[in-house]
DNA sequence: GAGGCGTGGCC
DNA sequence: TGGCCAAGCCT
């Protein structure tokens, strides 16, 4: 029997193919580069509150840290505890989700508020069944809440443990276009023991894809385990696969987008007739709403385009009809 | 399980 | 310039 570095199999010699020694090697190293390497983020610090990282988790999803930074501040010294955003409508968490991005997560994270209050006296809970019950938790989101604010010890498996994991062990470039069961053993392979050290471990090797193992240009010259790395010793293969980007102009999203943009910024409700018009005839040019209504106009979508648009928007929860014209959930 | 779902920065 | 990418989730 062979063992291949992008075939790794389970055997006396461990995850991977590595030896416990080796396994132990690259705990050390990759937490020891964590340590001093780390950024300093809010939602890191001691004193950050459960609520706190659950509200960084959501926010991170799909978004880069610079753009969530300034919102999560804005929401936890709005909203300190789940009570306080449950108490207001969803429209409210939709307009301070601001430019994050997939708005449905501020709709989500209202009602797992929601949830949290109902179910769970007002308090996060810290273990991952009861998380992953919440709405827009899903299987990443509610170890990470286990172990980065309970300090559990998780199997945390985001896309940048993947692309680490598909380098570092299997020698790859890419990880597989989805999460398979294999990825998730080898993760769980590849976890410490010791559950302090697990935590570490998952925020040192999410930290080191995000920084330094990155999908495009990686910066291998940084890496604290370069020496160990499968993918560079296999002289570094170019991926099995190209992802397959997503359509964006002259998409329903796009006006999607643009319809939303305008009900963030609207404080009343928005008649059909004006996201078809220009803001100018209407005497809105100048105001705040006329820039996202001079946006949506100039995409110049077909009306029955702008109609699926709206009709997902109602149908997502995240608008509604009132008196005539659409808005934000109230 | 493939596809839908926002937004902006970067190379 | 434009496609790729970012701490995924849900159906």
């Amino acid at each position: 029997m062979t063992l291949s570095p992008a075939m790794p199999v389970d055997g006396p010699s461990g995850p991977g193919g590595l030896r416990p020694d080796q396994l132990a090697a690259l705990h050390r190293r990759i937490t020891g580069w964590f340590a001093e390497t780390a950024r300093d983020l809010p939602w890191r610090e001691t004193r950050c509150s459960p609520w706190g990282v659950l509200v960084s988790e959501i926010m991170l999803q799909q978004t880069p840290v610079v753009r969530v930074l300034p919102v999560w501040r804005e929401w936890l010294e709005r909203w300190p505890t789940p009570a306080g955003l449950a108490g207001e409508p969803a429209g409210e968490a939709v307009r301070s989700w601001g430019r994050l991005g997939y708005p449905r997560r501020a709709l989500r994270l209202h009602a797992a508020a929601a949830a949290i209050v109902r179910d769970h006296a007002g308090e996060v809970p810290g273990d991952y069944t009861e998380l992953l019950a919440l709405p827009g938790v899903g299987s990443y989101t509610a170890a990470a809440v286990a172990a980065f604010a309970f300090g559990r010890r998780e199997t945390v498996v985001d896309t940048n443990i993947r692309r680490v994991h598909a380098r570092l062990v299997s020698g790859v470039a890419l990880p597989s276009p989805s999460l398979n069961a294999a990825e998730m053993r080898l993760a769980a392979e590849l976890l410490p023991d010791d559950v302090g050290t697990s935590v570490r471990w998952n925020a040192a090797v999410m930290e080191l894809g995000a920084l330094v193992c990155t999908a495009r240009a990686p910066k291998c010259a940084e890496c604290p385990v370069r020496n160990s790395c499968a993918w560079l010793a296999a002289g570094e293969p170019p991926p099995s696969y190209a992802p397959k980007g997503q359509a964006w102009h002259g998409t329903d999203r796009q006006v999607r987008g643009a319809v939303i943009a305008v009900l963030r910024l609207a404080d009343a409700p928005v008649p059909a007739e004006m996201f078809q018009r220009e803001p100018a005839d209407l005497g809105f040019a100048a105001t705040g709403i006329g820039v996202p209504l001079s946006a949506l106009h100039r995409l110049n979508s077909a009306p029955e385009q702008l109609e699926r648009a709206i009709a997902g928007l109602l149908g997502d929860g995240l608008a509604e009809l009132h008196q005539g014209g659409y808005r934000l959930p109230a």
